[in-house]
RNA sequence: GGCGAGUUGGCGGAGUGGUUACGCAGCGGAUUGCAAAUCCGUGUACACCGGUUCGAUUCCGGUACUCGCCUCCA
């Protein structure tokens, strides 16, 4: 019995995460990303939350107990988009060829991407290609239900068919179309009806079906992959707030319509914005997790920072958040030392268990910081995944350097036991300049290489 | 226009019907030849207006502002 609970979309309130579909055995399927591209910051969000909660629910229940599936969507017009344009480049190939290529390389990106920042991999990471008989199998029952129609090639689901469709939302129907400010397609008997099924032209990639060469509609690929990964109803559904609607709905309408129970919990998390705008693809103002691991900033640091507000409320990323992070990463790191984690703290997971509150979580790491609790601190870390800095930089030091600054921390030792101060202070000034860090403890002077360390410029100071 | 979220001290960011987290910065002190590092101490802030209540930042209603979704998007 845990006290985990979770606030859930299709409600709009917290509720416990038990009874479980199956007893002690908690089940979580989140919609991972379409792989045309580098995964940028905002995906980093939900791909870091959702790996915080199968965190949590492997302590709860035991990792054996766990089932956390996350898809990839490679099924999609910008990855045929990026093939296109690669095979106008003159890259060889067929256009099968280039877009399973582009499929393949994006993933293995978004795989080294996300263990960057700390994000274990989920037990299935099915592909969409992968899962198109159960796509069409399901089509067909939800034509043989009266809840699709074939019309000119494409299979539609009939929002009408289904008298809760825009609950999750919070819409109606008519509402959504009396707002709609796109065409509506002739062949669709309602302008709400969403695609289940649609035709390929010749280079586009395609699959035999009933209705000729052609592929699925996004929504579907997700309520066929859930229900052969997970069964018809199971307990988690995560994924980013932007899906609530269409594709969300879509998904309960399309598992429901199948009479399946579907997920019983559903979880968004906000988006994520880049010093006070709103990062979208078409606004072209992102920039990609790779980005900013390139420009130094350690994948331990983003997690850091995307843990330090809470999921479900809008985050900003500072360049000023990244760098406190990291100087608490640093300091923590000290304390730990070499202490092995001990049992995880209660109060952490009480935290956790409260809607996944990771801010929370991490004032307690400052508790257990502040309490010199290294290894409280570490099995703390570990359940939220969080990574240390090393707190010296890995500089490799040669032995004549080594003796350099031995040299001259003695040097200054003995200028300050003859109360030469100018000299002591000319020394320390230099070390200063130098990428030297310098501390004066009860011990004498204890000293490391900071990041900037150049020992050049410490010949002057002889 | 429809749906939804948010508004907490200098900044970030939890939480709670009454004892007012936490981090950073700042300030004071200890220590230090001076610094750095470290340690100790220090801040009654919860958008506005009503209501409920003995008591509201916390519950209810309204106002303002910000933001997201409604179209591919995590």
């Amino acid at each position: 019995m845990s006290d985990i609970r979770l606030y859930n979309t299709a409600v709009r309130d917290k509720v416990p995460l038990e009874p479980l579909v199956t007893p002690g055995q908690p089940k979580m399927y989140v919609c991972g990303p379409t792989v045309y591209d580098r995964a940028h910051l905002g995906n980093a969000r939900p791909a870091v939350l959702f790996d915080v909660l199968n965190r949590l629910l492997r302590h709860v229940y035991g990792a054996e107990n766990v089932t956390y599936v996350r898809n990839f969507t490679d099924v999609d017009d910008k990855i045929n988009a990026e093939a296109r344009r690669r095979m106008d480049a003159g890259v060889p190939g067929t256009m099968e060829e280039l877009i399973r290529g582009r499929s393949d390389e994006t993933i293995q990106w978004y795989l080294e991407d996300m263990a960057a920042v700390g994000v274990g991999e989920p037990d299935e990471m099915p592909r969409a290609t992968e899962y198109i008989a159960q796509m069409i199998a399901m089509i067909e029952a939800l034509i043989a239900r009266g809840h699709a129609y074939a019309a000119e090639g494409h299979v539609l689901f009939g929002v009408r068919s289904y008298d809760a469709y825009g609950k999750l939302s919070g819409r109606s129907v008519d509402d959504m179309i009396a707002g709609a400010r796109v065409e509506v397609a002739p062949y669709k008997a309602d302008p709400m009806d969403f695609v289940l099924w649609k035709p390929s032209s010749e280079e586009e990639p395609g699959w035999d079906s009933p209705w000729g060469r052609g592929r699925p509609g996004w929504h579907i690929e997700c309520s066929a992959m859930a229900a052969d990964l997970l069964g018809e109803t199971f307990d988690i559904h995560g994924g980013g707030n932007d899906l609530i609607f269409p594709h969300h709905e879509n998904e309960i309408a399309q598992s429901k319509c199948m009479g399946h129970a579907f997920a019983r919990i559903w979880m968004h998390n906000e988006m994520l914005q880049v010093e006070g705008k709103k990062m979208s693809k078409s606004l072209g103002n992102f920039f990609t997790v790779r980005d900013l691991l390139d420009q130094g900033i350690p994948g331990e640091v983003i997690r850091f920072v995307m843990l330090s507000t809470h999921y479900r409320k809008p985050m900003d990323w500072t360049a000023e958040k990244a760098a406190e992070a990291e100087a608490t990463l640093r300091k923590w790191d000290s304390i730990v030392g070499d202490a092995e984690p001990g049992d995880v703290p209660a109060e952490i997971v009480r935290v956790l268990s409260d809607d996944l509150n990771s801010p929370g979580a991490i004032a307690e790491l400052h508790r257990l910081a502040r309490e010199k609790d290294g290894p409280g601190l570490a099995a703390g870390l570990a359940l939220l995944g969080i990574g240390l800095l090393e707190g010296d930089a890995e500089v490799t030091l040669t032995d004549t350097v080594r003796d350099l600054v031995e040299t001259l921390i003695e040097a200054r030792r003995l200028a300050r036991a003859a109360m030469d101060f100018a000299r002591a202070d000319e020394l320390r000034d230099g070390f200063a300049e130098a990428g030297l860090v310098v501390k004066d403890t009860a011990t004498g002077a204890e000293w490391e290489a900071g990041p900037e360390f150049d020992p050049s410029k410490l010949e002057a100071l002889k």
